[in-house]
DNA sequence: CTATCAATTCGACATTTGACGAAATATAAA
DNA sequence: TTTATATTTCGTCAAATGTCGAATTGATAG
């Protein structure tokens, strides 16, 4: 029970969605997610402690960078049913939409400068 | 996307989720589940209404009882994709189960006088 | 009408949560 | 090695949450 409400936990903010919808487009460092969020980076680091911890991404350093991406494996029971229904929700948001537009635009060597 | 994290909030609570999953087995009142949970009345009252107003419950009166049951209907789509999946889950869970015996030979007239 | 009893609402309290900036850590570049 | 940069961790703070008991509401039974 503890594991499936840390897994509700961690869908139950708004900035973590917009995480993990982010994720569904490409893989990304701390410092893109804090671009499009708006968001301190240590907050952008804790809500991915967060989602890691629960079973949802994974972390792979390149460089300095630490690329985040789904974790898409069968660890987790709970997350692997739960993803398909994730995919198919707010594909219709507009800040879901917008976020993923800057996505794909956004580009870590320029905006990691300050 | 408030709607959405409302409905995750409210699943991010094991006491919301022994509700729900009790649910599953029959209507209750709140009294017997106060039974179940050893909870405040206020407290299990204050649980139901935040799963109300997630679209997982509905009540009816019934005399001096408010009986509180699931509500399978396709209002809230994201409900109506999530239940099923509750449905599978904690079944083996040690706690869901103790709960589902008890309710199962919980009787309101003889709880509620208390 | 008055008592009783289930349920809700309210007010208080401790804990958790989400946010930030500063300090610490780790890696790359000079 | 020193500097710069990306990330994490830590300390703090305000807001939200889960809990309780008391007061209130609503309905039944005397």
């Amino acid at each position: 029970m503890r594991q499936l409400t840390k897994v509700f936990k961690a869908l139950a903010d708004s900035n973590r969605l917009r995480i993990l919808k982010m994720l569904e487009v490409r893989q990304l460092c701390v410092c893109e997610i804090r671009e499009v969020l708006g968001l301190a980076t240590s907050t952008v680091s804790k809500h991915l402690s967060i989602l890691r911890e629960a079973g949802f991404v994974t972390d792979h350093k390149e460089g300095k960078w630490v690329n985040y991406e789904l974790l898409n494996t069968q660890y987790n029971e709970y997350i692997r049913q739960l993803m398909p229904l994730l995919h198919n929700w707010l594909i219709e948001n507009r800040t879901i939409q917008a976020d993923r537009t800057k996505v794909t635009t956004v580009c870590r060597e320029t905006i990691c400068r300050h």
